[in-house]
DNA sequence: GTAGGTGCAAACCTTTTGCAGCATG
DNA sequence: CATGCTGCAAAAGGTTTGCACCTAC
């Protein structure tokens, strides 16, 4: 796997990193490992373990169901990918890597999911955890409801 | 049914005030119905479907676990019961009833699900949605972390 | 050489569904 | 007495696991 067929890019170094960071945990590089994290990183929608699994095999046929989960995982883990809850018991993940933190509106018509950041919001979680003596790991905050889209086709019936 | 073989005090008006909204909307209030209702409505804890099922069970064994979740179905439609996921793919169900509107903090380490609100938080989520057209039906915040018990003992290693 | 990782298939867990019988309004 | 609800069991998702083989270190 030492020559790359085409360009990557970006995701390439990004790779890298998280190729790095699993290293030093002891953990083993392997080409399903790499070809998951490539697909995951170079991916900017919110994709389930399923369309991942979709994603390697156009790549490499034969990558397990499995592996995906558990590499997945791994991420997790290392904090290189987040899950989030869709609302209806599914899981969407996306990438962390140079990504700004953010959270998410969920449109419950469209399912189309919004990304959106306000720095308040974020201080005042960390000051309500602080209050009570609650260390934060990592946060979600989802808002369900209509996008903007959708409130207006609703509007025409 | 007619008569109580112990006092239930402020959940048997609760009950009835759920009683009272599903006739109205063209549901039939049958025994089933009406245990699952008392059962949430008696638990202060973040209950599983499952967990909720043994309870009834304890009351009517023959309760069926479909029938816990087609009422539970009903009962978050018409507002009186909010899901919430756990983060890791489970999810758990509280009555609103009686209940102010609450966040979670969930310790990663005990489990714990600790409630609490914030107006400031509340308000400006509503701004973010608003600024670009979003209308939200229900949000959910979980800040996931480590709670004060479990960040003392971890301490003490 | 030896952990650790992979693929496969089966197991698992939670939730949903089809259907025949039952109870509510 | 008609329709909606229930129980059962089977199906359906999505995720995890046991095991034999493979491969990175």
């Amino acid at each position: 796997m030492g020559t790359h067929p085409e360009p990557v890019g970006k995701s390439e170094n990004e790779a890298s990193v998280v190729e790095d960071a699993l290293r030093k945990s002891g953990f083993r590089w392997t080409n399903q490992r790499a070809l998951i994290v490539q697909e995951a990183l170079a991916t900017h929608v919110h994709f389930t373990a399923d369309e991942l699994l979709d994603l390697c095999r156009e790549k490499d046929p034969k990558v397990s169901r499995a592996t995906v989960y558990r590499t997945l995982s791994v991420l997790e883990d290392a904090g290189f990918v987040e899950g989030l809850d869709t609302g209806d018991g599914g899981r969407r993940f996306e990438h962390v890597l140079g990504h700004d933190h953010h959270d998410h509106m969920v449109c419950l018509m469209c399912e189309k999911i919004i990304e959106f950041r306000d720095d308040e919001l974020e201080r005042r979680q960390e000051l309500a955890a602080k209050r009570i003596g609650f260390s934060i790991a990592r946060h979600s905050l989802h808002l369900y409801g209509t996008c903007k889209q959708c409130l207006r086709e609703q509007r025409k019936k």
